[in-house]
DNA sequence: GATCCAATCATTGTATACAAATCGATTGAC
DNA sequence: GTCAATCGATTTGTATACAATGATTGGATC
């Protein structure tokens, strides 16, 4: 859905908030994007609108849109309900996987593995994302998974960061081997906490990681 | 957030889908829009826009947008995330609830039996939104209760059905008096799965009620 | 008579032009 | 000197005009 113009400028525009080209609460001038991107207004109008749903940016009649990066306590309460879809997901998937998911399950397992023996965090990162989809996908549920995808995407970002803290691609690699073992065992109740604690961690993780970069902010 | 003249169009298409107006699969004309509500092309384009976030219409680029009304499969999973949803919100609102919001909640459950004393699905549907939205403000997620509302007031038409069958207005009623204990004593794994399950049998309701209606369809 | 190709037509996507509204600055009064 | 109000400029919202893409229909050929 959308049209091809402007799916690709929403995107464009996307990775420009990500990598911080757009700082919080920049307005996006739509005149500016327009000559930037070479293309009417209309167009433009039309990416920011899709920008507008996600919550990437925020949009008040008469005045513009504007870029709105979650603060930590948002953030917090972004990975609280990621926690609960994954869990979600788990408890399902314990049920319904197939034995080729679980072994495409235990392959994405075994290259994050490497990764974190080569200490490479974007291959983590690579691995880590496949890990969580295939348990969307094998929770039955398109529905969710659609849900689920959507706020891992939004997320996505922050995440990133927080691997880079010590000691926590080893930590999320530990949790990912209960989180396959549960799943292996259908224990739906065993995969659904291993799951929401496994995400609910790295909403904690990267408050500390916050509070620790501006004491006294907020 | 909108402008306000695409806002209010996209909620009054909204309702004319809801309405039965526009059927399942139908292909909503700009143009015949634009002539129907007295302006031009582009706040239509805008309304429908904010319409395909939601899921309620689907956009194929070059070829128009088109209402979709999702089918009992698609119903099924998206009450399943409902049921998630609330029974996270549940779980979380167990330990943060407020005695002022425990009043409001007993307030709204004794008008929600006055209503099936009535045998008011009207009345009860009313007081049951309020019953809902307010645990999920008390769960202390905003985020959480933004995400819930969004899906709650999609599925909302639907719900608005299954009270009418024989019955439901009844056990509903029993499983809301369950939900406020949990909730009362702080319980919270008990409030996630008394929600989880009260989100959950609405779901199968439904899915028996259009199973009933069309035997042989899908 | 059926099928395939082509041309026309309708509808969406984009650009530009116009109107309305908000924000800032300047000027006047108290 | 400060505050308020009005005027102006910038920016968003809407309308219209143009371009491009896809569907449909007509004709020609096999």
């Amino acid at each position: 859905m959308g049209k091809r113009r402007a799916e690709t400028i929403a995107d464009e525009i996307e990775e420009l908030i990500f990598g911080g080209t757009f700082a919080e609460g920049t307005r996006l001038d739509e005149h500016a994007l327009a000559v930037r991107f070479g293309v009417s207004r209309t167009p433009i109008r039309e990416a920011l609108q899709k920008l507008t749903l996600p919550g990437l940016v925020t949009h008040i009649p008469n005045r513009g849109v504007f870029v709105h990066q979650p603060g930590p306590v948002e953030l917090m309460e972004m990975f609280e309900v990621m926690a609960e879809l994954e869990a979600a997901a788990g408890r399902l998937a314990a049920r319904r996987i197939s034995t080729a998911a679980l072994d495409d399950l235990r392959a994405a397992n075994a290259r994050c593995r490497e990764a974190v023996a080569a200490q490479d965090a974007d291959a983590y990162y690579l691995q880590n994302e496949t890990f969580h989809q295939i348990i969307y996908a094998q929770s039955g549920n398109s529905f969710l998974r659609a849900e689920a995808l959507r706020l891992h995407r939004r997320l996505r970002p922050f995440r990133r960061h927080q691997l880079r803290l010590r000691g926590r691609m080893a930590q999320s690699m530990a949790e990912h081997e209960a989180i396959v073992a549960a799943l292996e065992q259908g224990r739906a109740a065993a995969a659904a906490d291993a799951l929401r604690s496994h995400v609910a961690v790295q909403g904690e993780k990267f408050h500390h990681l916050i509070s620790s970069l501006r004491p006294a902010a907020e």
